[in-house]
RNA sequence: GGCGGCAUAGCCAAGUGGUAAGGCCGAGGACUGCAAAUCCUCUACCACCGGUUCGAAUCCGGUUGCCGCCUCCA
């Protein structure tokens, strides 16, 4: 059984064929460091933890990288606006970044690695390209030679030709050609900049995953992932660099996650309907956030708007009522009996299904349909008069396994009741015994309002937090 | 202009040659004191026009519409 991986690169599905046996090295574009993160910066990140978390679920150990760009010009301009220092910044706006993505279930990665804290590695990249002839200095600047790299063009799939007659010069560039592209940018008065050989500056957008990658994970890595915009110019120039630098393959597969629109509308600055991590997880919980993105195939557009998201939790809590369904049964439950085999075998054919699903180009979609089947046998299944423990059980190990692979957490941390709430059930059930309906619809919906609900079944009542 | 993507039920969304997964919403039924949860039942001329094929949502050609990249951007 394979991983097919939709590469970029080559635009078909291949089967991931790991460096190293056992092994992923995988290096993600993390954010530049001068705002909150949007929505759109979440879903790359939702994506790629899912996708590590599957390799991990299929015993492979991931060696995951996810850059900070704490400096560059967006983070200049903003320390300027703010009348704040460029590292004061970048380190609040990592410690955010940090808290949002936390809250959607988001592991750190293995390495971390900033610009700033890589300068050494970085100039000394850009020192092997120009003395490989790949890049030359120009009055302190120091730019890409593009036309040196034979190859250039093969991920977006365009030929420098096309290419150039889009690029264009800004005023005060000194390149040789039109699409050569900055790797040093020499400093202007008070901008924090770095010593280096050909000037006090700073280094261009696109060396820094090269150096960094590099030094963290090797001169060819496995997978190489992002958001679709990236894939020009970005990764293309993060190719050219690298594999003109190293004499290697850079990275062999590359991912590229796809779109959001808000409401049928791009997110714009323009059209002001950017949605920040920061607010919309105060409005919704960001497991429903995690759970509604990974509804709809990485690499297709996703809209995203209120209407959606309350239908994603709905179905979210449908597999979580299934959960405590089996929890509630579970007291009333015997030993297994023949039948119950039958079961068993059936979860594992859920489970290889979801597998199946997954290791064609992660498809999340179809994996959760998955969930969605086992959720309804297991309603099924607690309609039976007799029900073993161990397979309920089953049921709950293979619903909380499967979507923690998605990230997504099925169990709540189960508070104790109050006393006085406590109280009041008993209350009620003494008052349904007797037929008082009046007031045990009055308790119902005096504990409905605490976000208590309640539910009368076979086995008894239980309750649940709204 | 170059490169690429998308068009499937009221909504969301899989499916890439054998006669349409799943979810939300809605309707009816069962269960319940009533609810809730759950179960059962119901809802698709797969954008349009040609072609290939025994057979196409799926392949090929064309048309229409929408979108992305080519400039900072997840």
């Amino acid at each position: 059984m394979s991983i097919k991986i939709y590469n970029t690169l080559t635009r078909q599905k291949e089967t991931f064929q790991p460096i190293e046996e056992g092994k992923v090295k995988m290096y993600v574009c993390g954010p530049t460091v001068y705002n909150y993160i949007h929505i759109g910066n979440a879903r790359p990140a939702i994506v790629f933890d899912t996708v590590r978390r599957y390799f991990e679920y299929q015993g492979y150990e991931v060696e995951y990288a996810l850059n900070f760009t704490d400096v560059d010009d967006k983070l200049i301009k903003a320390a300027n606006e703010m009348n704040e220092e460029v590292p004061d910044i970048a380190e609040r706006f990592i410690k955010a970044y940090k808290e949002d993505v936390g809250a959607f279930g988001i592991r750190e990665a293995v390495h971390h690695p900033r610009v700033t804290e890589n300068m050494d590695e970085i100039i000394e990249f850009i020192q092997t390209l120009v003395d490989k002839g790949h890049a030359y200095e120009s009055g302190g600047d120091v730019y890409f030679r593009t036309r040196s790299f034979d190859s250039y063009g093969k991920l977006s799939h365009q030929s420098i030709d096309e290419l150039r007659s889009g690029a264009r010069i800004e005023v005060g560039e000194k390149k040789e050609d039109p699409i050569d592209f900055t790797l040093w940018k020499s400093a202007k008065d008070n901008e924090i900049s770095w010593e280096s050989p050909w000037s006090k500056g700073r280094p261009g957008w696109h060396i820094e995953c090269s150096a960094m990658a590099k030094k963290y994970l090797g001169d060819t890595i496995d997978i190489h992932a992002g958001g679709q915009d990236l894939t020009f110019p970005h990764h293309e120039n993060e190719i050219a660099q690298s594999e003109a630098c190293n004499d290697k393959t850079f990275a062999n597969y590359w991912m590229h996650n796809g779109y959001i629109n808000i409401e049928n509308e791009k997110m714009s600055k323009s059209l002001g309907n950017f949605v920040l991590v920061n607010d919309i997880i105060k409005q919704h919980d960001p497991q429903v956030i995690r759970f509604f993105m990974l509804t709809v195939h990485y690499r297709h557009p996703i809209n995203f708007s209120e209407a959606l998201l309350q239908g994603a939790k709905s179905s979210l809590e449908r597999i979580k009522n299934a959960h405590q369904n089996l929890e509630h049964r579970k007291q009333s439950s015997t030993n297994l009996n023949g039948k119950d085999e039958e079961w068993l075998t059936k979860l594992e054919e859920f489970k290889q299904r979801f597998m199946d699903e997954m290791n064609d180009d992660f498809n999340t979609a179809n994996a959760i349909s998955v969930l969605f089947d086992i959720t309804k046998e297991a309603n099924v299944y607690l309609q039976s008069s007799h029900t073993s423990q161990e397979v309920i059980e089953a049921f709950q190990k293979a619903i909380v396994d499967l979507a923690g692979v998605l990230g997504v957490q099925i169990e709540e941390a189960d508070e104790l009741l109050d006393d006085e709430i406590d109280a009041l059930i008993q209350e009620r059930i003494d008052a349904r015994k007797n037929r008082d309906f009046q007031r045990a619809d009055e308790i119902r919906d005096n504990l409905k309002e605490r976000n208590i609900i309640l539910e009368d079944t076979p086995q008894g009542t239980r309750w649940k937090r709204g």
